[in-house]
DNA sequence: CCTACCATACTACCATACAAGTATGGTAGT
DNA sequence: ACTACCATACTTGTATGGTAGTATGGTAGG
């Protein structure tokens, strides 16, 4: 484990599930890959007990699954939880877009809209990668804006599974352009404190995620559950 | 560490960490405790190793703070945290609720009912630790009959906080009866499935549980941050 | 050729020893 | 009496050896 990622982390352990973590949503580590504490121990420079306190920690958030005495693989993408993971940004922000356009900070609009530049300069220079980022900025954004950071937190747990099929969708089919539209006219509906306006879009904008689920499931088989 | 209860719980590390938890919400171990590794090790009769697993997992949650080379102990009550927590089940409540005025499971309802029933029985017999199990089920009932298990699982997280206040809030002024005449009526609002009507009392349940928070910070201001 | 068995090489789990940082109380020096 | 220092007893963090359960491949017996 480099030093300099250890003190950027605190200690071997956070730092070991920071990385694998990281991989993990980023499909890097695909659904289905073996894990082992040794492996890892092995390939971080670090000893079976850091490794083995990530795993707990991802196993926690379901990203990994443990099964005693016979090894550790990332978790396949379930289906169920996709559906409940969007279920439950669909309710939660559209609440919060609507405690948006009641009252939101200058400065954090301000945020949304430098954020609407990047996304812009980030779609010209086909920079997936960077634009998969600034849409989780942009929603974070309006959370913390309306005092729901730990809400945001909450939602990262269930969102492993919902942001997986994200990135596969947006492998096969990347319509930046639209969800950047999307963008524009929530941060607009905000602006001038359209709360209906915001939500519909909120809603048409929640319910893109799932619609090419079964066409997932079909291409990428193994990842599935 | 009891054979039967490593038993009942699959490993060590779990059964250490089942009992913290519950041992955590229910104020059994009220917030500010110390804990440590080793005055853990010794009461479980488990070695460091399975101690520090189950610190890690509650950590993740948030009932357990831990500062390095300092010590563990029980997190204080966060305000922002119940609010958010409060927050968010309101809304999920809210739409769950409205899912099953639409359609939801005879033998589910069924459930519901002898929930109720075993609420009464409950009141009648001062027995506020089953009312409080039974309150907890009941809500859980209605996420698992629209098929929103995990989501109640996820709001389970932040709950911790919600809950811990909800216990101090019963100590002081045990009002069963207000929360057993609204569980009822949105009973009898899914059964005749008056969606508006239903959320409406949802709303206002949700509302009971953050109203006297000032109330409890003052009386019990060593338990909150 | 097929089947039952067993040695072997994995796995996660746990106990233990050591390392490193921190709080605390006593003591020497001023 | 007060202050600076330091030994000591804590704390969590890490490394490592051993245990028990599981998958696998080869082998002996039918």
């Amino acid at each position: 484990m480099d030093e300099r990622m250890l003190q950027k982390s605190g200690s071997a352990g956070s730092a070991v599930y920071q990385h694998l973590k990281q991989q993990i949503v980023s499909l890097d580590l695909p659904p289905g890959t073996t894990l082992s504490e040794k492996e890892m121990s092995l390939t971080f420079q670090v000893s079976r007990t850091p490794v083995r306190e990530s795993f707990v920690r991802l196993a926690q958030e379901g990203l990994v699954l443990v099964l005693p005495q016979r090894g550790t693989r990332v978790s396949l993408i379930d289906s169920d939880m996709v559906e409940e993971a969007r279920f439950m940004r669909e309710q939660l922000e559209k609440a919060v877009i609507r405690l948006a356009c009641e009252s939101f900070p200058a400065d954090r609009l301000a945020d949304l809209e430098s954020n609407l530049t990047e996304q812009q300069h980030s779609i010209q220079q086909r920079d997936g990668k960077r634009m998969f980022e600034l849409d989780e900025d942009f929603h974070r954004i309006l959370f913390e804006g309306c005092r729901k950071r730990g809400t945001w937190n909450t939602i990262q747990q269930m969102n492993a599974h919902l942001n997986r099929t994200r990135i596969l969708w947006l492998w096969t089919d990347p319509h930046w352009e639209h969800l950047y539209e999307q963008h524009r006219q929530m941060f607009l509906a905000v602006k001038q404190q359209q709360a209906d306006l915001a939500e519909q879009i909120m809603k048409e904008h929640m319910s893109l995620n799932i619609a090419n689920l079964p066409v997932l499931k079909e291409r990428y088989p193994e990842y599935f559950k």
